[in-house]
DNA sequence: TAAAGGTTCTATAGGCTTATAGAATGGCGC
DNA sequence: GCGCCATTCTATAAGCCTATAGAACCTTTA
């Protein structure tokens, strides 16, 4: 088992298969079998390419988690306005989901099954992403943007929430429109359902806060 | 195996063994061993009050929405400003989490795992539900307290995302204040996370919107 | 105490799953 | 063509899981 260009190409293609039959029968209703077939082929060749079934959810959860850190790193440090960093942020999400990336929803619906030895990676990839997260959140606080007020954790932890949810049903039907969500979810982190009030009540059907 | 009050009994403990144990390990990682034992009985005799591990699935999955339901008939159908059913709401969903009701979350995880002829029940209820929820952000908007630009049907689904995801994390962390993270979605569905600008902005330092 | 019937137990068939060992295959340089 | 080595295959051990059958136990009622 070389470190060849071959191995390692064929060993991504492994995980993916890996990813996508444990995304849709979670970790414990999948078997070997399942995704050798998807692989082409048989169920003993599988251990060509990992040592276990669960070293193979443990790559899937890390591929699945890896970009997607990256990602939040770049736009953390971009040099944009809160709100253009939020929606890259709600981008960035929601594509890795419509992007059949189901190795994101492999590590969010099926990590806890792995020893938490095998886990600690994957803790610190996301407390490390959910931190970079509070923090743009933080720089929103200090310039302004957001409310004094703002609990940037329950911020963060709610933005991933609802990430997650509008993911799952982004997959499930390949029909919604994607960017439709992404507005939505954007106008509800930052202005909430509520109809609003002060300055511009003064002139209901104007133009707005113009 | 009567309609004995002893047996229903009996078998409402069982019910909420399955849940437990589903919740943990999910349907298929949970053996029948590992929900007889936490019943105190032999794994052979849960056969007694389930004809298969999948009907106990079922069961499982209808006692965790029933409840859940008929709560939100009753606020629907209540007669109250809308900001207090969205609080009823929140307090409903979040409750049943925080009451070790792991019945709700086997539901919302597991559910996919039954053949979709014995869902059928479940997705009446599930989408019952949100039909009512939608319904009640249809009358916020109809009486001024909503934007008129609301999609209804997102407005509903991001409701109940939100609350499956800290839910989740509620559960996972019994320290939390479930009033407080209550109170915080309510502020985040209703008015989001931007600083208030408009009549406001005239006194900054004042108490508000007083 | 005996009979009846509800409840739980023991034992097991039958099937499926993971993981391993060793044989077969196939491409590639020589 | 030949040997080499990576890759895949076949076959199987060993264990676990569901579901069933029939025995054993216990409580109630007459």
């Amino acid at each position: 088992m070389p470190g060849t260009d071959r191995y390692q190409q064929h060993r991504a293609q492994a995980i993916r298969a890996a990813a996508s039959v444990f995304s849709e029968k979670g970790f414990h209703g999948a078997t070997t079998k399942d995704i050798a077939e998807r692989l082409g082929i048989k169920q003993g060749s599988l251990y060509y390419y990992f040592r276990s079934k669960e070293e193979a959810l443990e790559e899937v959860c890390l591929f699945g988690i890896r970009d997607y850190v990256l990602r939040m790193d770049q736009i953390a440090a971009s040099d944009q306005p809160f709100e253009a960093k939020l929606m890259a942020v709600l981008t960035s999400h929601l594509s890795s989901y419509r992007a059949r990336n189901e190795a994101l929803k492999v590590h969010n619906d099926e990590r806890l099954y792995l020893p938490s030895g095998k886990r600690t990676r994957l803790k610190e990839l996301g407390t490390h992403y959910r931190e970079k997260l509070e923090h743009i959140f933080e720089e929103g606080v200090a310039d302004g943007t957001l409310r004094d007020s703002l609990d940037c954790h329950f911020a963060a932890q709610s933005v991933i929430g609802i990430c997650n949810a509008w993911g799952d049903i982004i997959v499930r039907d390949p029909d919604l429109d994607m960017f439709a969500v992404i507005q939505k979810c954007a106008d509800l982190l930052l202005d909430g359902f509520r109809e609003r009030r002060g300055a511009d009540s003064v002139a209901v059907a104007d133009s707005g806060h113009g």
